[in-house]
DNA sequence: TTTTTATGTTATAAAACATAACATCTCCTG
DNA sequence: CAGGAGATGTTATGTTTTATAACATAAAAA
């Protein structure tokens, strides 16, 4: 499985095809870079060049837009994120006690509803969102 | 199974990002295109824009080429392959009788070697040549 | 009512791409 | 071996796309 995430993180969209498959301005696209939600590569020509990771994040970002959360939430929401990879992670680099174990799967049930949804099938086009 | 052949068809590509992954001159891409072994869309400033399916084929071009198999002899491949698709087409738009699901059976059997290889992890990046 | 947010709009410069023509190199064949 | 065809390189010119940055604005928040 490890492959699959190598490709979802590939940087071979430019800009354009984003907004397409978004439906997203070019200005919004780099608005919300700006606030840090997405990180871009650039090409050697300085083009902003876009994974389909970075496209799931945008189309997510409509959709809590959408839902009437702010930047400011959206913000909270990822930087949450962060932190429970960081704890999946650190928790990976130590022997695992069976606390450890019992507090890690509390977690993923509260984290359930949130990651896991397909918002039945939301049709966009690419089907983003997590599948491909 | 439908949506991803749908997804694997999506012009999303410009040239400069087929050429990284496919480690292709634009000039080859370009050529390869005017034998009529691929067939991008075009953007609304005429600028091509290239599928999952077109770099698939691009890679098998590059194969057969180290092969020393020549244009002709690759487009007799995919001309093979075309009239393979219309007739389990054609097959499907009448009643089908006990012959012609031996026939069907028996190309199929013919195929396999073909079609079916995922020639060991070409490790080519994006790792097309079919999943996805 | 002021600020702040989120996004639109416009101007300017650089990068990417299209087309087309000519060049070159490798095979093949007479 | 000369000459031609096949496959690709190279160059020139014009158009499209993207980047940056500044200013504008509608809606929400303070």
């Amino acid at each position: 499985m490890k492959e699959k995430e190598l490709r979802r993180s590939l940087s071979v969209f430019p800009i354009g095809t984003v907004m397409k498959l978004t439906d997203l301005t070019a200005r919004q696209i780099r608005y919300y870079e700006e606030q840090q939600l997405i990180q871009p590569q650039r090409n050697d020509g300085n083009r902003r060049m876009y994974s389909l990771n970075d496209i799931d994040v945008l189309l997510e970002i409509k959709d809590y837009l959408a839902e009437g959360i702010n930047m400011a939430g959206i913000k909270h929401i990822y930087e949450m994120q962060e932190q429970e990879q960081e704890k999946k992670q650190a928790a990976l680099k130590r022997p695992v006690t069976d606390e450890d174990v019992r507090r890690i799967f509390h977690d993923e049930l509260l984290q359930q509803g949130r990651l896991n949804n397909d918002e039945q099938g939301h049709s966009t086009l690419f089907h983003t969102h997590k599948p491909l």
